[in-house]
DNA sequence: ACGGTGACGCTCA
DNA sequence: TTGAGCGCCACCG
């Protein structure tokens, strides 16, 4: 299994209405270094949010920085803004409540 | 083989 | 409370 297969599995675990973070991702892989790895597999996400395909969907908008910021997303953050809000995420300032939404593995 | 880079995280001043 | 610095792993030229 690739390391950005592993990575993809565990995002595609996440619930909506939840999110995760690259620091928990990393964690459940092997240690919680690895979060620029992490970055890297989401960054060559197969399956963009445009993708109607439910089974191979990576919900890489629900993966979130630890500090509860957005970070980075290839597809621009407003849109990522606007799913997590279709979710019933509340995001505000441009950070989400990681007490509330936080999923954990 | 090597060095640079990234959607990050931790530590310390 | 911030910001800078360093480390980390995988990917690409």
């Amino acid at each position: 299994m690739d390391f950005k297969q592993r990575v993809y599995q565990l995002v595609k675990k996440i619930p909506p209405g939840k999110v995760s973070t690259y620091k928990e991702i990393a964690r459940e892989m092997r240690n919680t270094k690895l979060g620029r790895a992490v970055g890297q597999a989401l960054r060559h996400n197969p399956y963009p949010f445009t993708t109607f395909n439910k089974e191979k969907q990576i919900p890489c908008h629900r993966v979130i920085n630890s500090n509860g910021s957005l970070g980075g997303f290839n597809q621009g953050v407003e849109q990522k803004i606007k799913l997590l809000n279709q979710e019933g995420i509340k995001i505000i300032n441009n950070k989400i409540d990681l007490d509330k939404y936080l999923f954990k593995f």
